[in-house]
DNA sequence: GCATGATCATGC
DNA sequence: GCATGATCATGC
């Protein structure tokens, strides 16, 4: 790397030090934080976005510009990463988006393996300095809340490899254009760029095209990122409280040998299949009540030796517990429903970025119970269920069809479940005076999108 | 039996 | 008070 001055204001060589240097930008707007440095003019900001990051390294760690396969900070193998959080609706401060690390190279990456990949090499020391996004506010007004230098531990860094592994083996087997950021757990495999057909890559073992994509690390990972460290440091800046969550995974040593974390926690169940709900409970039901709505739910849970109500892991790789109750003939009796969406909202969404494909588009975890022919329902089987990419593009579909019918001022007619055999429009609200107002002004009852029950039957009976 | 509409119960 | 996951109810 090259540097803008003749001496640094920091060592570039040991990480502790570079941390030290830019921890002191906590606190400061990005104006003030360089203005002391380098002229105005020289500030090599052109408002472009995302170039914040870039912004910083000219301007307050005095280095060129890189973009090549090593660390920014080659010396001291430091990633440098500026990336913004957002108030919740809680009023706490969470991740506003992913981070996005390097782009994945198909060609390259499957004649890697893990312990020399460009992955590791490049992204296993991070410095990540979070700002406050603020719409309204031009971007070198955005303030800096806090910078923190991350490294993964040994569990998180375990599941993190067995993600990658998943990753290049779906490249591997010529199929990079089904990607998902569902396929994985923290690490994810997140569109980059535009998305358009002049942006498709190739990929090996298949002469279909690919979009581009890049590691990343998932927005719910960087949540837990912010609650463990920052919140732990700063408890009185508005930062979120650690969440109420217990690790499955309790020692590294579980996660070693052949087995992946998902297929630990399906073994884990696997001893529960067959037995009834109250043989289920009388094991680990403990004081549960079984009249509340969640009993099923926590139900897995206590199966799997979990005493609190969320899976750490699954809060972190961002895993939706679903429960499926299905008949006698092994038919899921329900469709599964979604949030319900705001019309006025909705039609100002565009669908790669649309509250749908985030809330579709990622891993589940189904866990299935089933009926006899007396009305005794017993635990059937857990599986972890991502959208195959074909559906998904029937999801899509379904999604256009309504939007565009809810500009035209049909909102009371939306996509029926004939209309597609994955999805569907119908309502969901608390009663028929929930509603919520049109584009054109009317008040309509709360509606969501929802998976068809006949579609649920297929993913359930063609897993294995 | 299924599509569609409607609402319950919990928890935040 | 409301969002949410889950399930009930009706009628064709």
């Amino acid at each position: 790397m090259s540097y803008l001055v003749d001496k640094l204001p920091y060592d570039p060589q040991n990480p502790e030090a570079i941390y030290s240097y830019a921890k002191k930008l906590e606190g400061s707007k990005f104006r003030d934080a360089c203005s002391w440095v380098i002229s105005e003019e020289s500030t090599g900001y052109g408002g472009n976005k995302g170039h914040l990051g870039q912004y910083l390294e000219k301007n307050y760690f005095l280095y060129e510009l890189n973009s090549d396969q090593n660390p920014d900070f080659k010396e001291a193998g430091v990633e440098l990463k500026v990336t913004p959080l957002k108030k919740l609706k809680n009023g706490h401060l969470g991740s506003k988006e992913r981070i996005v690390l390097n782009i994945i190279n198909y060609m390259e990456v499957v004649k890697e393996d893990w312990n020399t990949s460009s992955f590791l090499h490049k992204n296993s020391l991070l410095l990540l300095i979070f700002y406050l996004f603020e719409s309204d506010k031009d971007r070198l007004d955005y303030l800096i809340k806090f910078v923190t230098l991350w490294e993964y531990c040994s569990v998180d860094l375990e599941i993190i490899r067995q993600d990658w592994e998943r990753i290049v083996a779906k490249i591997r087997d010529g199929h990079a254009h089904e990607l998902s950021e569902g396929d994985s757990l923290y690490l994810g495999a997140c569109t980059k760029g535009i998305t358009s057909a002049s942006s498709l890559r190739d990929q090996p073992h298949s002469t279909i095209k690919a979009k581009q994509r890049a590691f990343c690390l998932k927005q719910k990972y960087v949540n837990y990122i912010i609650s463990s460290t920052i919140a732990a440091e700063m408890p009185t800046k508005g930062i979120q409280n650690t969440l109420d969550v217990e690790p499955f995974i309790k020692d590294i040593s579980e996660l070693k040998g052949a087995r992946s974390f998902e297929e630990i926690i399906l073994d884990r169940l696997s001893i529960y299949s067959g037995q009834t709900v109250d043989e289920i409970h009388e094991l680990v039901g403990g004081e549960l009540n079984n009249d509340a709505k969640g009993y099923y739910a926590s139900l897995a849970l206590r199966m799997l030796g979990l005493k609190k109500s969320k899976i750490e892991e699954f809060e972190k790789g961002n895993v939706d517990v679903k429960i499926i109750r299905l008949n006698q003939n092994a038919t899921p009796k329900e469709s599964m429903s979604f949030p319900y969406f705001k019309y006025k909202e909705i039609v100002e969404e565009k669908w790669d970025n649309s509250t749908l494909l985030n809330t579709i588009d990622k891993k589940f975890f189904f866990v299935i119970y089933q009926e006899d022919e007396f009305g005794i329902l017993w635990f059937k089987k857990g599986m972890f269920w991502t959208i195959p990419s074909d559906d998904l593009k029937k999801v899509e579909r379904v999604w256009k069809e309504t939007v565009s019918r809810i500009i035209s001022g049909r909102a009371a007619d939306l996509p029926r479940i004939s209309d597609s055999e994955v999805c569907h429009v119908r309502p969901h609200a608390r009663n028929k005076e929930d509603t919520c107002e049109t584009p054109d002004g009317q008040q309509l009852i709360k509606k969501s999108f929802w998976l068809n029950a006949k579609y649920l039957n297929e993913q359930v009976a063609n897993y294995n």
